[in-house]
DNA sequence: AGATTTTTATGTTTTATAACAAACTAATTT
DNA sequence: AAATTAGTTTGTTATAAAACATAAAAATCT
């Protein structure tokens, strides 16, 4: 289990965290003013049209987020994993969050606060530029989503959601179980469908021999078929 | 009419630009790395799955960015008007385009450089920031179309464009046309529905008395109404 | 351990919207 | 000006997915 601590340091320290390279200097001031805490199940990181005081980076667990929609029906915009920025649209952005983030699991998340961070950007446009990078990486996905989820029929985008979360999370050990133990009602929210209508859906994709259910564990025993799924709509 | 030489004027000394404020010289360095052209009406700006040459801006007209969905049925991400950019997620992600760009009406646009933009950028933090800025606001534009795109009825979603092309494109001289003559199809792409649905329920907006029609003309009698109808979704 | 709540599961009905069809109108081309 | 093509309109039918309903199972609380 990781602890608060050694959150900063993969934070700051590891080679693929886009600080892994400034300057001591700004490291240091950077560390200075981070600070790191643990969140309990379905707790709340951010809520929605409140201003974000900083950049948060999730050191541990997994973290939706997600936009109220008409009818108390979420959307899923994103799932975090440790390592992912959460909320830096906003930050960037100079507004409100348009979105909220609950942990789905126990969590730990820093928070590198807003003017020491804007400040070492102005000085490092390396850094700046590497964000902005990974800021444009995720609207191209977000937009491909908007199509997906607009044009898709249910089938094609419950296995395209599937297909999501093994590139997000990974499999468990055995190489089969998707590393993400959602609820059916987040697996609807993620997919724009129905909690009835993915309950289902999956039943169906269990019974052609395309994935196995165990509870909240889910096989993927046709990978193959699962990606023909979502590429046929 | 705007004229090609007349729009790199609008693209570095408009005090609206990113570029007002970078230095002179890189001001005129740039300047010569930046070609600017004008398009037919329908002619492709740039094209799906092909790689950025550079920053794209367009001057004059209005260009539509879309994916080919299945079905040959289009999703308009994004609709840009004379000072915005186009294209630039892709190039700053270091990616091909996600989508493809075809003009509205007669437009013209510039291409800065990519080489160019870059070596400049990299040392004006101000301007790589403000790029950033402009980003994630979009961004955050484009979640917000996801939500509304997936969760709204037909009337919601046709109200919301219509609300949305008031917004980018404004009104002509009366105060109650708006400024953009798209086809049926096109609006249709741009509110994810069929091009039947969308003259329907264009048709039913008018006899209720929120709209008004003459053939391409969309004159708004009531903005209240529409705000309604795309709210209650 | 029992009670209560939440989550999962499945069947049935209803409805919003796509798909199809056919005609009419406007815009281009020859 | 006639012919051709592209775009618009309206009506009908088919269907995917939501809404609703009920029950079983699992998790949580007392």
């Amino acid at each position: 289990m990781k602890t608060e601590e050694s959150s900063k340091d993969l934070l700051f320290n590891s080679p693929e965290s886009v600080f892994y390279t400034i300057s001591k200097e700004d490291k240091e001031y950077l560390l200075k003013n981070t600070e790191c805490r643990s969140y309990k199940k379905n707790e709340l990181v951010f809520l929605e049209n409140t201003k974000p005081a900083g950049l948060i980076c999730l050191s541990d667990g997994k973290v939706k987020i997600f936009k109220e929609g008409a009818g108390g029906r979420d959307q899923i915009i994103r799932l975090s994993r440790p390592g992912g920025f959460i909320g830096y649209r906003a930050l960037f952005a100079g507004q409100n969050y348009h979105a909220s983030a609950v942990s789905l699991e126990v969590s730990i998340a820093c928070t590198i606060e807003k003017n020491a961070l804007f400040s070492v950007m102005k000085n490092d446009p390396n850094l700046t530029f590497a964000i902005l990078k990974s800021l444009a990486t995720e609207l191209g996905v977000s937009n491909m989503r908007t199509v997906s989820l607009t044009q898709k029929h249910i089938r094609g985008r419950l296995a395209e959601s599937l297909l999501f979360l093994i590139e997000t999370y990974g499999y468990f050990d055995d190489g089969l179980t998707i590393k993400a133990l959602l609820s059916r009602e987040d697996i609807a929210s993620l997919s724009n469908m129905t909690t009835s209508n993915a309950i289902r859906t999956l039943s169906t994709f269990a019974q052609e021999g395309v994935i196995g259910l165990e509870g909240r564990r889910i096989k993927i025993i046709d990978v193959k078929m699962l990606q023909k799924i979502s590429n046929i709509g």
